[in-house]
RNA sequence: CGGGGCGUAGCGCAGGUGGUAGCGCGCAUGGUUUGGGACCAUGAGGUCGAAGGUUCGAAUCCUUUCGCCCCGACCA
């Protein structure tokens, strides 16, 4: 039977666009370079969001909302941030019909109009910290888009926070981070890395940019959350000034910091197989299908029946459990399609389960292939009804640190290092790929030569970096500074 | 914005020397099936992207226009 799926080895862009259409979890809109995403797909976003916000609560952040519609001369009054972001801006003249006096652009990110309300929210030292996150979308006009990766409208959350120092605000940049690898790690099973953007790839208006960096399942980095200290930047261009306790006035110091639907991107392409997605279990609308199997009516009647009993156990267990019980569709058509969309953990149910009172499970993160690799048996038979929901739950937990350490392997596997020569980079970059890990004592203009020769950019300084002293592939220059570069999307 | 391609049924496509539209998948109904993507039969579904022109007659030829996709430049 022919695969609805490219296989990645043919055509990796192409596997990811049949895995987004396949899978139902989003579609091209009317409109270049938007998207309409489906139940699924924005179930997958509901997890991100669940996981983000938790956590955003529990350092201390509450929620809150900004206009859309930001009025132009607020972008220009941070000279990097207009230059960044000016090029991208979606522009609103006209209003019911009549010419605005001031165009309102349609916001491209929040830090200015968010700047604009701490200033008048802020005049003592004992305002601060300022500690909100907003969920919102934003609009950025790309040439090239790409469904979750890059699309002109997108669903992001935006922290954005005042504080009363430096370090109070450095701290607060590195805590994010933290928090967005927590739940790249430990939700998403993506074992991303944490590190400083380069001058060039940094945020336009901040001091620094932290990234956490994923490799995808063609050896290609994704940046997938970014926490920037803006330094005093903002602050100055919005007057977000305060008395401290000598009553001498200081300019705040802000952060920012954003995840977006990206992250929907990264799952697909982290983990997905040619078979279709596979989905942390944390993260899965459906953690749980249930397929039922007979031939005759009063087989039927017997594996339905075992079927919304084993149902029910997982429901009362907590788990995310969906039964199958479509009558025009064969199991095999159902077992493809459950793997198409990823579910971690299938339950056979048939005539011989119902004879034994038991249930056939098969997991998503291994095969017959991988099982014969000496990875874990794809389908585990004779699993009791009454201990289905405890052994499902250990399954699913199970599923969840699979896919983190294979993907965790694959990462491994596909970062270069010892590369000594520019020459060797590139051939290293063109028949290999992957991350390379590198010393790095270039300038700018470096970076900007190798991002033109071989399309490769630094993605970030990682912050665990106990390579020691080396010498720079590039510049022959000795270094403590470790690079990783990689082709990105 | 430069280069290339494409707009015909829900989706993927064929038709193109002008004569009033077809295939596969999907969909509906019925029957037989169902432990790895079932099969048969019947049926529904189209202002051929839009506008103008040539013609007795245009999906087809001409002109204009709109949109989308791919590659590049650009970019989270």
């Amino acid at each position: 039977m022919a695969s609805k799926i490219t296989p990645r080895s043919e055509d990796y862009s192409r596997w990811y666009l049949d895995i987004i259409r396949e899978a139902q979890l989003a579609e091209n809109a009317p409109v270049r370079g938007c998207m309409v995403i489906k139940p699924y797909g924005y179930t997958l976003w509901e997890a991100v969001q669940a996981g983000l916000d938790r956590r955003f609560k529990e350092t201390g952040h509450v929620n809150a909302y900004f206009p859309l519609l930001i009025p132009k001369s607020f972008l220009e009054k941070e000279k990097e941030h207009v230059e960044g972001f000016a090029p991208e801006l979606a522009v609103v003249t006209i209003g019911g019909g009549e010419q605005l006096t001031e165009p309102l652009v349609v916001r491209p990110t929040s830090e200015t109009i968010i700047g604009y309300m701490y200033s008048q929210w802020v005049q003592s030292y004992r305002d601060l910290p300022i500690l909100i996150n907003q969920w919102a979308n934003v609009v950025r006009w790309e040439m090239r888009t790409r469904p979750f990766l890059r699309t002109l409208e997108f669903l992001w959350q935006e922290g954005h926070t005042a504080h009363a120092t430096a370090e109070e605000a450095v701290a607060e940049t590195v805590q994010m981070l933290n928090v967005y690898a927590d739940f790249a790690i430990n939700d998403a099973a993506i074992p991303v890395i944490k590190g400083v953007k380069s001058a060039r790839e940094k945020f336009a208006g901040a001091v620094d940019s932290y990234t956490i960096e994923a490799m995808m399942g063609n050896g290609w980095a994704l940046q997938s959350g970014t926490s920037h200290f803006l330094g005093q930047n903002f602050a100055k261009a919005f007057d977000i000034k305060f008395l401290d306790q000598n009553n001498d006035t200081q300019y705040a110091w802000t952060t920012s910091w954003g995840l977006s639907t990206r992250m929907v991107g990264a799952v697909i392409m982290a983990h997905g197989d040619d078979q279709g997605l596979r989905l942390p279990p944390v993260m899965a609308p459906i953690q749980v299908v249930i397929v039922p199997i007979y031939k005759k009516e009063e087989e039927r009647a017997a594996v339905m029946a075992q079927a919304r009993e084993v149902e029910a156990h997982l429901r009362a267990a907590g788990v995310r459990v969906q039964l199958d019980a479509r009558e025009e569709l064969t199991p095999g058509f159902k077992f493809n399609d459950w793997e198409l969309r990823g579910v971690p953990v299938r339950i056979e149910i048939g005539p011989k389960d119902v004879a034994n009172h038991a249930v056939v499970l098969a997991r998503r993160d291994s095969s017959r292939a991988i099982e014969a690799a000496g990875g874990p048996p794809a389908k585990q038979f004779g699993v009791p009804v009454d201990g289905v929901a405890a052994a499902v739950k250990a399954l699913l937990v199970e599923v969840q640190a699979s896919l983190l350490a294979q993907a965790t392997t694959f990462r491994d596997a596909n970062t270069r290092t010892g590369i000594r020569s520019y020459d060797e980079f590139r051939q290293v970059l063109d028949t290999e790929g992957g991350f390379l890990r590198v010393h790095w004592a270039g300038s700018s203009e470096d970076e900007d030569r190798i991002k033109a020769d071989t399309k490769a950019t630094i993605r970030c300084y990682p912050l665990e970096a106990a390579e020691g002293e080396g010498i720079c592939f590039y510049t022959g220059k000795k270094t403590e500074r470790i690079a990783i570069f990689a082709r990105a999307y």
